[in-house]
DNA sequence: AGCAGGTAGCTGTCGCGACAGTAAATGCCG
DNA sequence: CGGCATTTACTGTCGCGACAGCTACCTGCT
């Protein structure tokens, strides 16, 4: 309801490149990709390993859930691809798709991911009530519905 | 003081690469750069000619300034120059420095960035009162302060 | 004066995001 | 049933972030 944002959040801290916002989302990949770094993985890998472990997982599913599009899901598997760490299978039923099954090797990773992500959320939360936490989520899928919705 | 912050906020919404932050910064990002096609600028770009048009610019202020790093800078600087938005000066007293000057034509460009951004901003906080911004904002630099403090 | 350590800028390499354009398969609808 | 839009996956291209490693230069300390 304010009209007057541009005085309320000065031009520096919304900057597109410089901005608090795209710099916290940075920051939190640095440090998630630091920590996943014994397991040679990237961020996107370890959160893809994540969801494609459910099973039946397809690359347009899987990019929604990355918010990637359909270009970078593709390299993205040709890289894990030649990592061994998952394969391409055919769709029954559907010859355009693709099935993404976990190698063993991939497998074997997944149980290694979840602690990995909970410290970065401990740590990038410390000195947070479970209220702000909540608070926060909040207004980032606000701010995230009104970017999308309000393609003015 | 919350010690159970993996259950308040679920592993999904602070994965690394599919992170509500991570997408919420990718998302402003995006849609920054969709409204600076027009000036064929990317929102590094914009940013930069902004910190730039004070004077006396030097790439490691402006790196600092956007947060990137000093080859990412080297970089950003050779494609701008290139487009002739600016150019590198010496540094006159420390020869290891370099001057960033605009030409006449990233100059003209500065005067209409700060409409973009405000518009982006309004976009972005559209039904956010005031103090919401701030809460957001202050949240958001603890979270920065948590991630750099706490590199355990 | 001279050396150690820090700073400024550069290059190489890799992973990723976004846009544009393509081909094949599917679904829909008159 | 036949044509057309949609979906799925892919390739090319560009900009950017991060890491590692390099040289030139400056500075502080002894």
């Amino acid at each position: 309801m304010t009209d007057d944002l541009t005085s309320a959040a000065p031009v520096e801290l919304i900057l597109g490149g410089g901005s608090l916002l795209v710099q916290v989302g940075r920051d939190l990949n640095t440090e998630t990709e630091r920590l996943l770094a014994p397991y040679d993985l990237t961020a996107q890998q370890a959160a893809l390993l994540l969801h494609a472990a459910r099973g039946g997982a397809t690359p347009s599913g899987l990019m929604r859930q990355l918010g990637t599009d359909t270009a970078g899901m593709t390299r993205l598997l040709d890289r894990m691809q030649a990592k061994e760490l998952l394969v391409r299978a055919r769709h029954p039923g559907d010859r355009r798709s693709v099935v993404i099954e976990l190698t063993p090797r991939g497998r074997a990773l997944v149980p290694k991911l979840p602690p990995v992500f909970g410290r970065i959320t401990r740590q990038a939360f410390t000195g947070f009530s479970a209220e702000e936490v909540a608070q926060v989520t909040g207004m980032l899928r606000r701010i995230v519905d009104n970017l999308a919705s309000e393609p003015s």
